[in-house]
DNA sequence: ACATTATTGCGAATAAGTTGCAATAATACA
DNA sequence: TGTATTATTGCAACTTATTCGCAATAATGT
């Protein structure tokens, strides 16, 4: 399954790469200057993360959003866990550059963490 | 808005009480004896979401799952955050007895946490 | 140029959750 | 105990997010 360099996959990376929020399948569609098929949206973005360049969150509102966290980047990339926050007020979701730390009881293994804090953002409050 | 006692409401509740795992809906319309209306167990859910009774858990599936938590019940209660665990073995959420800590960046207000680490349960292992 | 096959668009399907509305029944109170 | 009030329920229809099948298109290696 060799990946192909498409002018779809090339703009909706470009958008991820210039946002600073997380993105719906939803808001990439509006952003983009091209019209792209929802259902090839979702899979550009599947692929993404198949491929660890970008990863996926899942907040309150059971929505899917998107993001790439360049801030990760140097170190442990994606693969870093940390919380996202999810602003009531200008609806968004973005990537604190804060780790999940946590503990768990024996023989649980960990393999993803999808945290999520919701409340008011700096900007908005 | 006064709240009544209906056989739906306790047979739900009842299920929630004698449960070690989060349940969705889908869960509980099965777990039940008496057959209730989808709509009606989302209600009464919802109803006990608002009255603090219950805690709402949206995983990384895009569900919403529904725990009690009797452990937290001497402290905190529900308002505690805590990690929820899901394995993916025997596709069930349960509540893990780990608080959720983190920082958040100056001027942001944190209001509510949904946090689901994801992996293989002791039981699973 | 050509063959291979990854990618796309379209429409339909799936699935979770909500909502309007009329019927039912729990509660308060006369 | 009877009655009025209104919370709760069931049903069907609706919304929204995401996926899937399939045929058409186009990126890539030779
Ligand atoms: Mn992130
Ligand atoms: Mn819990
Ligand atoms: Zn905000
Ligand atoms: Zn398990």
């Amino acid at each position: 399954m060799n990946r192909r360099n498409t002018p779809t996959k090339e703009a909706v990376l470009n958008l991820l790469l210039n946002s600073k929020k997380a993105l719906s399948q939803d808001a990439i569609e509006n952003q983009l200057d091209i019209k792209i098929n929802r259902a090839t949206i979702y899979r550009v973005l599947n692929r993404f993360c198949k491929d660890d360049l970008v990863h996926r969150i899942v907040a309150e509102d059971g929505k899917q959003y998107f993001a790439i966290c360049k801030k990760c980047e140097n170190q442990a990339a994606v693969l870093q866990h940390h919380f996202h926050f999810r602003c009531l007020s200008c609806d968004t979701i973005e990537c604190l550059q804060v780790p999940v730390t946590y503990s768990v009881p024996n023989g649980y293994r960990v393999q993803n963490a999808n945290c999520v804090l919701t409340g008011v953002c700096n900007d908005c409050s």
